[in-house]
DNA sequence: CCGCGGGCCTGAGAGC
DNA sequence: TGCTCTCAGGCCCGCG
């Protein structure tokens, strides 16, 4: 499910219960996620202070008192329900329910605060990792990912070296995590759209020869880039598993310009486009072929 | 090194 | 109703 604007939605959903909340008690119900978790997670977990929450890519990263690094990725079918149980001075105490275990709660942290948050996962493609803060710049599942989307380091100059020299199309490039780290199949149709550039182009053809950043790469930083904030204003997309942490869905999927609208007419000012459907290294591709060129 | 296809899982929806 | 098939917000790995 989840791609940068979903990710983000959840950390903001959850800082407010875990940053300076304790894991008084962790249940790993189901330990067999994407990567199998560590024998000794629980131990590692409990009584640990959460200091900060972070997002790097589609990963979320907790910051531990003991100096570990809690890292979360969502998979496809993620996502992380709060709610409130006890409640010395839990915010929400009002609402006294304790919510039960259902189905695909794999992992459920019980903190101090009396939140109760359940990682829950149908397709167990999401997993979870402690890695110690000293070592998280050798961390492999965060080493290559490219730079931050809506950071200052990505640019047209940055994005034009980085797809120089590819003969990939720009889907592919666009997708891919170590060019630019947090798209994913939507946002990457959407920006490509909102740039009008199609995705079956040469990726390399955001560049000139020497590599710096032509009028397209422009184009599309800027609408990579609007796109992610627009979706992170809207609570990102829900489709069929992206939640809010309160269970409130996501609204940006009735901002689709093309994503899953096959058949549909192009909304570009002026265009007569139909959106169509076509398939790039195995994942639906949506776009106009009349103004995405 | 690069680009592509397979595989990991479960569930929803379409078609018969 | 129930079966089979396809498809789904991701990413690692191995092949050519």
């Amino acid at each position: 499910m989840p791609e940068l604007p979903e990710v983000e939605t959840v950390r903001r959903g959850l800082a407010p219960v875990m940053e300076g909340a304790r894991f008084a008690q962790v249940d790993a119900r189901r330990g067999d996620l994407r990567w199998p978790l560590p024998k000794d997670f629980v131990a590692r977990l409990e009584g640990q202070t959460v200091t900060g929450l972070g997002r790097r890519a589609k990963y979320l990263l907790a910051d531990l008192s003991s100096g570990d690094v809690l890292l979360m990725h969502l998979g496809m079918s993620g996502s992380f329900r709060v709610t409130h149980e006890r409640g010395e001075s839990a915010p929400g105490a009002y609402y006294h329910e304790r919510s039960k275990a259902t189905t695909h709660d794999h992992v459920v942290f019980h903190m101090s605060n009396g939140a109760q948050i359940a990682f829950n996962d149908p397709r167990r493609f999401g997993s979870m990792k402690l890695v110690p803060r000293a070592k998280l710049d050798d961390e492999p599942l965060l080493r290559a990912l490219g730079p931050e989307p809506l950071g200052n380091a990505f640019d047209a100059a940055m994005l034009a070296r980085a797809c120089a020299g590819k003969k990939t199309s720009l889907k592919a490039a666009l997708s891919d995590q170590r060019v630019v780290a947090g798209l994913g199949n939507i946002y990457v149709c959407e920006a490509l759209h909102r740039a009008r550039l199609s995705p079956k182009r040469r990726a390399s053809t955001i560049a000139t020869r020497t590599g710096a950043p032509n009028e397209r790469a422009e184009r599309l930083v800027d609408a990579i880039k609007a796109v992610l904030q627009d979706a992170i204003k809207a609570g990102g997309s829900s489709l069929r598993d992206h939640k809010q942490t309160n269970g409130e869905l996501g609204l940006f999927q009735h901002n689709f310009r093309v994503y899953d609208r096959e058949g549909e007419r192009c909304p570009t000012p002026g265009c007569s486009g139909t959106i169509k459907r076509v398939v790039q290294t195995g994942r639906s591709t949506f776009f106009c072929p009349v103004c995405q060129s």
